[in-house]
DNA sequence: CGGGATGTTGAGGCAAGTCAATCTAAGTGG
DNA sequence: CCACTTAGATTGACTTGCCTCAACATCCCG
């Protein structure tokens, strides 16, 4: 019922408006969800890794978002039909994937008021700590509380998720680590030297329980 | 099991970080979810109408936002975890309100295209086009292409939707008069004079499904 | 017919966008 | 292994759309 599917880096997974054919259970890499407008801007909707559900339960056949690997992907995938199937004969799983939703709903409740009213110094921070917390890429630091994160995204993609520019990422960054608060070892790896700082700045009420994410 | 309420307009049907007890569904009126910032900005983060879901299938207790009636609102009602025993009873249920989540994920993915991309007039112009489309609360004028559209809510709450300031509203609504788009009879009710502009406006690739709406 | 809530309009400021010029890093082929 | 190449990142100067603050107008309800 399932297959092993790989997925190199850069490789369109299933792309905006066409039909999609397999639902995938993210195992191993980073996916970006994007949706791209009439006038060609891009916005990233949002980004799943190991253990999220990508390409699901919709009404239409048709993806509103193109799903595109980021780094190399692994994936166990199933037939839509058949998946559609499996749950309806396991009124369990049906109970489960309702509660993966709403946590979902409720995520991108947070994503809007982060859109809608944050600052760019308080999205990069929020990004920063969300990333982190989800994909604790690599160990603390020994000495400290600082952790060590690799970044595998671009910054125009940290940008099109956040609503802002490229240039406005660079900025921010700077200022936050001429403020001490992070560090670089090269563009893509960076230290959070201070999390409780980061995390204020964030404007974080309550700090995101672990969870199942679900892309469309 | 379920029982029928009235809630009068302004009145909070439930409150962020309070537990909810009961789930609704909307039978007349309009509802605003809100979600309060710890700097006291509000930011709305939806609209429920007749025949939506609303205090709904969520792992905690509390709520992410408040919800209030801004109409009168009436409103079947199920104590929560009798709804949720009926749900496990009832698979089909169950997959039915999954596919009203997926829905409302996708819905929530086009607002925050809106919140990070669009332009003030690009906003205001889907605005009225998503809540004619909707709620069409009046009928259309006799002898044109156009519908008046009696809006229940002040224009802080469009604002505080579209992540603006009632300041930019007003200015959008004058210069969208101006050009002959739209008409007042009174700051409440909207005559939508060219509703192809209005949605060319708006950039809309699709025309919305009338569809279930949910929250949380 | 007041008076508070809501809506409109104007002037000025600022955060982030835009455009453009480097700078750097990570490959790539000789 | 090193020069060359190119995509990505940074930095600076300038512009702009929306916010802010403030004054005024209008609506609605007793």
């Amino acid at each position: 019922m399932a297959a092993h599917r790989r997925f190199q880096a850069g490789s369109l997974i299933y792309e905006q408006d066409t039909r999609i054919h397999q639902l995938h259970i993210i195992t191993r890499g980073l996916v970006k969800l994007y949706h791209l407008m009439a006038n060609g801007e891009r916005q990233i909707i949002g980004f799943l890794g190991p253990g999220d559900l990508l390409g699901g339960i919709k009404r239409k056949d048709n993806a509103f978002c193109s799903a595109m690997a980021v780094t190399e992907v692994e994936a166990c995938s199933f037939d839509r039909p058949r998946f559609t199937e499996f749950v309806h004969a396991h009124p369990d799983l049906c109970v489960t994937l309702l509660v993966v939703a709403s946590d979902e709903i409720e995520a991108l409740y947070e994503h809007s008021i982060l859109l809608a009213r944050k600052k760019a110094t308080e999205r990069v921070a929020a990004f920063l700590m969300a990333f982190a917390a989800r994909w604790p890429s690599v160990d603390e630091e020994a000495d400290s509380e600082a952790m060590i994160m690799r970044m595998a995204i671009p910054r125009s993609d940290i940008a099109d998720y956040l609503g802002l520019t490229n240039e406005t990422i660079s900025r921010v960054l700077a200022r936050l680590k001429q403020e001490g608060l992070i560090e670089f070892r090269g563009p893509k790896t960076i230290v959070l030297k201070n999390i409780p700082a980061l995390t204020y700045l964030a404007g974080i009420e309550e700090h995101p329980r672990p969870r199942m994410a679900l892309g469309l």
